[in-house]
DNA sequence: TAAAAATACTCCATAGGTATTTTAT
DNA sequence: ATAAAATACCTATGGAGTATTTTTA
């Protein structure tokens, strides 16, 4: 029994004629008469009554066509939805961020994607990198953007975007460190300001003063990349932040530079999929979007 | 495009596997695994992601599914509903029926009737016959079992289903007119009770009196017929009366017959239907048992 | 008589089927 | 090694189409 008939007694039905139906489904007047009598002999039971003024329903057509439209409407729904995921006029895109990777990178990327594809809804949850990472495994998130270093496990996939370098910066109060070039052993007595326990930033500094048979004990912790900015502006200690976004401050007198003889460990802003996991659409493109140079 | 691979869709994606939904459909694994590649490919998107493991659907399919499984359900429901209305499980039947048809005819082969299909939902209005047969012009009956005389259109059919007699019946003060045979002139003085105006039986009677060259000018007017034994009783008049319900008050000597000389027409309980209008396996079910001598 | 559906008949696309290979665990 | 889907290939049903007839208002 194939459901074409139905589709097809829908239209002949809306039509009240088989030729009319026939037309608007590109088909044939008597093609629609012989699948009509297959489907009546199918069900036992007239659903239709000929007449040569056209067609009309019997009363158990009535009855199947009540279920029939909402079936065939139901599915011609189904096919725009497609077509509109499709061609990215909707969809859903859930992204887990890291603060940096936000602010360094994907503002500017969703800003174009979001241009271009405006009906395309973006849910960015903000994390830290661990707790991106995290919520991709639990398939909370379509994808994450996060910055080195990151710890993945199997299913998950990195795939680099953008390598940046963090600089060290002070205020005004270490005028006489910034004016000349540092090691890391001259700082021991400065205090550090730096993220919290928990993040990839802490963990990968902690690594970078361990390779330098220091211990790094920032004296202040920050919540957010965003703080540290201020709170080295108001002299309470140095600290790490990427260059591209102190480059302004830098520029205004707000903050100051400090050379470092070590060299600071290049970090970089990937992308983490899960490939055990299928992609919508616009998740897919949006992907592509970020990986793209434009 | 065909509707049936929404159909094998809604299995595959129930069953997370090609191999269980062609056993479901009795199809064959190779066969599903070419037409979800062509509904994919009309669509022009993935909608399903096949493993080793099975199949599952990417967010696309997800939402085409909620559609398709919303059709499939309607069209699954549409026909079961179709099969109960054949197998006489369901139904409903609406009826015009007029007092005495009811009475002398109806009442006892819906009784049987009710008996066999009791899932057949009856609607029984009471009508005079002109009433009836207006209900059945409207479409508001599915067919009308009705009284002669009749004056039939033209989309309406008749069909006879039994002949009956009426009688003239008296109370006791009427005994002496029982007792022997009357011509419709000697009843001249005696009061008669009828049923009023815009009834069959009324006409009927005025055109009896007519065809004798006397005028039917009854005294009482009873609404009902059921209404007319006891005003007969009641010595209110004389009246006819069906000769089958008169037995039973014959025999308990609640009334007296009074036979005439004019033989008083016979009439006829018939089947009135609307030939323009399809009726439903139910109403066809009933009118045939009608018609038939059970 | 005209406008619809029904009938008769042809053709070929494709659904259905079998056997086998590929893939991923 | 196994359990799934994919591929290759074959067959024949039945859907699509054309021409014609039938029906009934």
């Amino acid at each position: 029994m194939t459901l074409d008939y139905y589709r097809i007694f829908y239209y002949v039905a809306q039509y009240q004629s088989f030729s009319k139906a026939a037309e608007i489904l590109g088909n044939n007047q008597p093609n629609l008469s012989r699948c009509m009598n297959l489907l009546e002999s199918e069900l036992g039971c007239k659903l239709l009554v000929r007449t040569n003024r056209g067609v009309s329903l019997t009363p158990e057509g009535e009855r199947l066509f009540s279920h029939v439209a909402i079936a065939n409407e139901q599915l011609m729904l189904g096919e725009q939805e497609i077509l509109k995921d499709k061609s990215l006029e909707s969809g859903l895109v859930t992204i887990g961020a890291s603060e940096t990777a936000l602010r360094l990178f994907l503002l500017n990327k969703l800003e174009l994607f979001h241009h271009n594809y405006p009906h395309v809804r973006l849910q960015i949850s903000n994390h830290s990198t661990p707790q991106a990472i995290r919520a991709l495994s639990h398939g909370t998130v379509d994808f994450s953007v996060v910055t080195t270093p990151i710890d993945i496990k199997k299913p998950l996939h990195k795939t680099s975007l953008l390598s940046f370098r963090e600089i060290l910066i002070g205020g005004s109060s270490y005028a006489a460190i910034a004016s000349r070039m540092q090691s890391l052993h001259d700082l021991s007595e400065v205090p550090f300001i730096s993220l919290g326990a928990g993040t990839g930033t802490r963990e990968l500094y902690s690594q970078y003063f361990l390779s330098h048979h220091l211990v790094f004990s920032p004296d202040m912790e920050a919540s957010t990349t965003d703080q540290i900015l201020p709170m080295v502006a108001h002299n309470l200690g140095i600290g790490f932040y990427p260059e591209a976004l102190a480059s302004e401050p830098i520029a205004r007198g707000e903050v100051l530079p400090i050379r470092l003889v070590e060299p600071i460990p290049e970090r970089e802003i990937c992308l983490i999929r899960d490939t055990s996991r299928p992609k919508s659409i616009a998740a897919q493109k949006l992907m592509e979007h970020l990986q793209s140079d434009t």
